[in-house]
DNA sequence: TACGGCATGTAATCGGTTACATGATTTA
DNA sequence: TAAATCATGTAACCGATTACATGCCGTA
C-alpha cells in the first residue's frame, strides 16, 4: 500500500483546499480565500471560515503541513505533503458522478401555480438580471490567453446562456394579459 | 405582525418540504421521498433521512402537523397548517439569489494541468455518458401535456445539452496526439 | 497616534450524512 | 410460512454556517 493515509475519503471541500494549494503553491487561509473568490468559488461556494478549519483537518491527515510564522501575525503557510499530492492525484482519477443545480429559483418556480403569474415574472426578471451581470463578468474573464473553450470557464459560458435563455422562455410564457 | 413563527428563516430542505406537501398534498416521510425523486431530486438531493427530521422540526415549529395512524405502521402524515402555507408563500415572493453549479467533474477539470491528457479524456469521456443518459431520461419525461419549456425540466433540457456541448468540446481540445 | 479597513482566527450551533435497526406486506 | 422487498424510523457523527472576537497595517 502507498503511504496515503487512506481515511474515510475526504469531503469536496477537502480536495478543493489540496487543489487550490497545488495550482496556486503554499499560501495562507487567507490566500487560500481570495484564490477561490477568483476561480472555483463561482461554481462552488463555502464560507470564509471553512478556508481556516479545512486546511488544520488536513494538516491533522498529514495531507499538508503548515508552517507558523514567527514574526508579525504568526499565520500559518499550508504546503503540500506528498501524501497530499498522492490523494489528490488520486482523486483527480476518479469519475466524478453527476454534478447538482442547486438553484432556489427553479425550486420556487416548481412550487409555484398558475394563480402566481406576477410573482414568476418578477422571480423571472431578477434571475435573468442575475445571470446577465454574471455572464458579463464571464465574458470580462475570458479576455486573457483562454485559448479553448474547454475550460471550467467555458462551461460557466455556456450554463449562463441556457439559464438566460431559459428565463426569458418562463417570462414570455406568463407575459403580462392585459 | 402575522401569525407565522419567525423562526429564523429556514433551511432549502424546509421549504422542500413545505412545498411538496402543498403540491402533492398530506403524505408521509416515504411519499415525500418518492415525490422528491421525481421532481426536485433531479437538481436538488439529500438524503432519505432528512426527508424524517425535517418535517418534524416543521411539526414543532407549527407549519406542518402530524397525525398518527392508529392501524398498522403507525406512521406519521403530515399536512400544511395556515402557519406553513404562509410561510411557504412568502418564501415563494422573496428573491432567489444566484444558483450553484456543483459539479465534481468541473473541480476536477480545473485541478488537472497540461500533463493529464489522459486523464482529462477519461473524465469528459464518462461525463458525456452520465450527461447523456440525463438528457435521454429528460426528454422521457417531457412526453405528457408539458405545454412549455417554461418549466424546471425546461432548463433541464438546455443544461444537459449545454453540458454535452462542454464536454464534447474538452474532449475535442485534448484530442489524442497519436 | 488614532482610525478604518484588511486580515485572522475560534466557538457554538445546526443541518446533513452515514450507519444502524426493525416492522409490514407481498409473493413464492 | 419463509423469503424478499418495501417502508419506516433513530442515533451518532461530522461538516458547514453563523457569530463572535481580535490583531495588524497603512494612512491621515
Amino acid at each position: 500500500m502507498s503511504g496515503a493515509s487512506a481515511s474515510k475519503s475526504l469531503g469536496p471541500s477537502a480536495y478543493i483546499v489540496l487543489g487550490l494549494v497545488k495550482l496556486f503553491g503554499p499560501g495562507t487561509s487567507y490566500d487560500l480565500k481570495r484564490w477561490a473568490d477568483g476561480s472555483v468559488g463561482y461554481f462552488w461556494s463555502f464560507p470564509r471560515s471553512q478556508l481556516y478549519a479545512e486546511p488544520q483537518r488536513l494538516v491533522a491527515l498529514g495531507l499538508l503541513d503548515d508552517q507558523q510564522e514567527q514574526t508579525g501575525r504568526r499565520r500559518r503557510v499550508y504546503r503540500l505533503t506528498p501524501a497530499g499530492q498522492a490523494i489528490l492525484t488520486d482523486w483527480l482519477g476518479q469519475p466524478a458522478g453527476f454534478p447538482e443545480l442547486r438553484d432556489l429559483g427553479l425550486l420556487k418556480l416548481f412550487f409555484s401555480t398558475q394563480q402566481d403569474g406576477a410573482r414568476i415574472r418578477q422571480l423571472a426578471t431578477e434571475q435573468l438580471a442575475l445571470h446577465q451581470a454574471r455572464l458579463t463578468e464571464y465574458e470580462r474573464l475570458r479576455a486573457p490567453g483562454m485559448p479553448s473553450a474547454a475550460h471550467p470557464l467555458g462551461m460557466g459560458l455556456l450554463y449562463e446562456r441556457a439559464t438566460l435563455a431559459f428565463w426569458d422562455e418562463v417570462l414570455a410564457g406568463t407575459a403580462d394579459p392585459t
